[in-house]
DNA sequence: TCGATTCAGTCAACCAAGCTGTCTAGACTC
DNA sequence: GAGTCTAGACAGCTTGGTTGACTGAATCGA
């Protein structure tokens, strides 16, 4: 009995929504509230050179707009900080925080143990080959978060 | 070397997100434009005998508001024929009309298609695993299709 | 060196797909 | 027949993004 391909896109959704509302749960459980996949690939992004609004734009594939609505969330909840950069003052350079590099670090933890949770239940192997296929596919992990293709009728005209 | 959660979730949500863009183009290419998943689903609870506005919210999981802007796109579409329950004139009662059947027949036509073209790249038995892990961790089809969760910011308060 | 262009960032308005809250009106229930 | 329940609609809000117009700083080039 072949499965569906409608069915198998929608247990990739589910794998992924049980991991990210678990994930979202813990982090709050842990004190960090109303956290989003893009606070922490921001977070990362910063970590790794993209300090400005543009930079982070062009590698979060959002609008400015958009950056400077993440970051600043970021910056009250005091997991960055930023500043006028002194050579060039248009731009902010914005650095992560203690409880920034707190925030990434627990959010890896959580989700390591959701991992580890998801291996004692299906065997490690089995989990290690879920994983492999998708690699094999030639997933490419997303950069944008939202909106989800099909989701949301991002139809290419 | 263990692999992170953190990447699984990524894996799980770019695989999807493949099918799903696939899926999206595809459809667009049959003459199925701006068809989301939920149009798709609701097609389905149709035809399941959630036929009215307020059967398919309670089915959807979303409000009844929702609802009727979903049906409305799928009427002004040709894919659903609505019209007043003759029994209980509050009512206006659904049908999918021969349009609405080709979507739900090409839809399902095009992702079984899309996930032969992932089986014959990693193996059928390979695919069949992945389905067999996610399908034992329980993983439960999400009957809401936005805000996956982690996403967007659904925290519990 | 001055003018043109590019680039950083902000503001305002908009969009999409949901939501809540309020309402009308038809249908059951006693 | 009064009260309650249900179907559906309307208005307006929310979230997380978008576009477009703009200011002001930096850089390029004749």
């Amino acid at each position: 009995m072949p499965r569906s391909g409608a069915d198998l896109a929608l247990l990739l959704l589910g794998g992924f929504r049980a991991l990210a509302e678990a994930g979202t749960v813990e982090l709050a459980a842990h004190g960090y509230a109303r956290i989003r996949p893009v606070h922490d690939f921001a977070l990362h992004s910063i970590l790794g050179g993209a300090d400005t609004a543009s930079a982070l734009a062009r590698e979060l594939g959002i609008t400015k707009q958009a950056v400077a609505k993440t970051v600043a969330f970021l910056e009250t909840e005091g997991y960055v900080a930023g500043e006028t950069d002194e050579r060039d003052t248009r731009r902010r350079r914005f650095t992560v925080t203690e409880r920034g590099h707190d925030l990434v670090r627990t959010g890896q933890q959580v989700f390591d143990e959701l991992r580890d949770r998801w291996a004692e239940r299906i065997g490690a192997a089995e989990l290690e080959q879920l994983e492999t296929a998708l690699t094999e596919l030639g997933i490419q992990v997303p950069t944008r978060l939202d909106a989800p293709g099909w989701l949301s009728g991002s139809s290419p005209d």
